[in-house]
DNA sequence: GTCTATAGCGGGATAGAC
DNA sequence: GTCTATCCCGCTATAGAC
């Protein structure tokens, strides 16, 4: 550690997760099109040019959160869509759907409030990647429909609803709040069960 | 209308709207920060610096769109909160909630993306009306505890819960798609009523 | 890999003529 | 009330030194 006080050199090891971090928390915090370059090399500690080794351009900056967002995202559900019957499996995605999304509070906010900002070749791939993850949920409804657990008027219109409101609570979730993980999922889980009930 | 063909002239009757109508299209479109005042003056017919005789600034701009919306909102849902037992309120509410939004997606929009871009003293503003309504739908679900027709762990989050279900039908809503506003205010009333009845 | 410096552009807002 | 013209600033991205 004898470079510890200088000012230049090598650090491509740590910056280049400095750079997303930074971005993430800059974009999350003010928007995509309100922040720049300037603004998320001060908040990681070098000059503006320096961050043109970690990315292209802005745009790709902003493709390669929300991708990965979106890859740990269908990753991570589709491990947890377990066996079992449907009233289980969808007990399983609620829980998966919070546990994921409150830890991640800037990720669920640029990845829904940024579409408008990727270039339209950018949003295909992210939509692609959303739709795949409604079919996790849509399919665990049409399975209970089959089964005669469930019942709704319209599965896909169900699944978006769905989602809609299990998402919001990235709107209110505070980590020092009332609430913790588990009386969030048990309260959200109680509505979602009786919403799809036959 | 003999100036029909003119270039300049005075038109502070209909310029105001249309300047509004602009702004609030563009910034649905590529949001707050991505817009500039030029391409809204372009919109609208003028040159820039005419737009500062309709707003001071563009962060007003955005203030008035946000709570100009909120206040229809607020007196729409007062009007609309009828009397009756709570599930007829609720239903009320429900059909409510999705008449007004479904003709507003640019309002709605921006209404929630772009609380991120107001001033502090701009966002405690919105965020108090945006409260106040939260209030009509939870004097519901409170009154129809107390009849013992509702039951639900929590009336804060269940508030929470279901107005992002129910806003989150301007997230996929098309009017020339496969759903009228009738069925798809049956669709989600189905799973308002069943998720909070007792 | 990071720096300094800058090219080239577009932003918000204002001044003064008409 | 709108125009033209402009001030001053900040932006993305690049060039070349170290």
């Amino acid at each position: 550690m004898a470079d510890m006080a200088r000012k230049q050199g090598s650090h491509s090891d740590i910056t280049g997760p400095r750079v997303r971090d930074a971005a993430l928390r800059l974009i999350a915090r003010h928007g995509y099109a309100a922040v720049s370059m300037r603004q998320i090399a001060a908040e990681v500690g070098v000059q503006a040019g320096a961050l043109y080794n970690y990315t292209p351009d802005k745009q790709s900056l902003l493709f390669d959160l929300m991708q990965g967002h979106m890859q740990e995202l269908l990753a991570a559900s589709r491990s947890a869509d377990l066996a079992g019957d449907a009233l289980a499996r969808l007990a399983g995605f609620t829980r998966f759907h919070i546990a994921f999304h409150l830890p991640r509070p800037d990720q669920v906010f640029v990845s829904y409030m940024e579409l408008r900002n990727l270039s339209d070749a950018n949003f295909a791939v992210i939509e692609g990647m959303r739709r795949a993850y409604e079919d996790v949920l849509e399919d665990i409804l049409r399975d209970g429909e089959a089964e005669g657990v469930f019942a709704m008027a319209d599965t896909r219109v169900t699944t978006r609803a769905l989602i809609a409101m299990l998402t919001g609570v990235s709107n209110w979730y505070r980590p020092d709040g009332q609430f913790d993980t588990e009386t969030i999922t048990t309260i959200y889980w109680d509505l979602v069960r009786k919403s799809v009930t036959a």
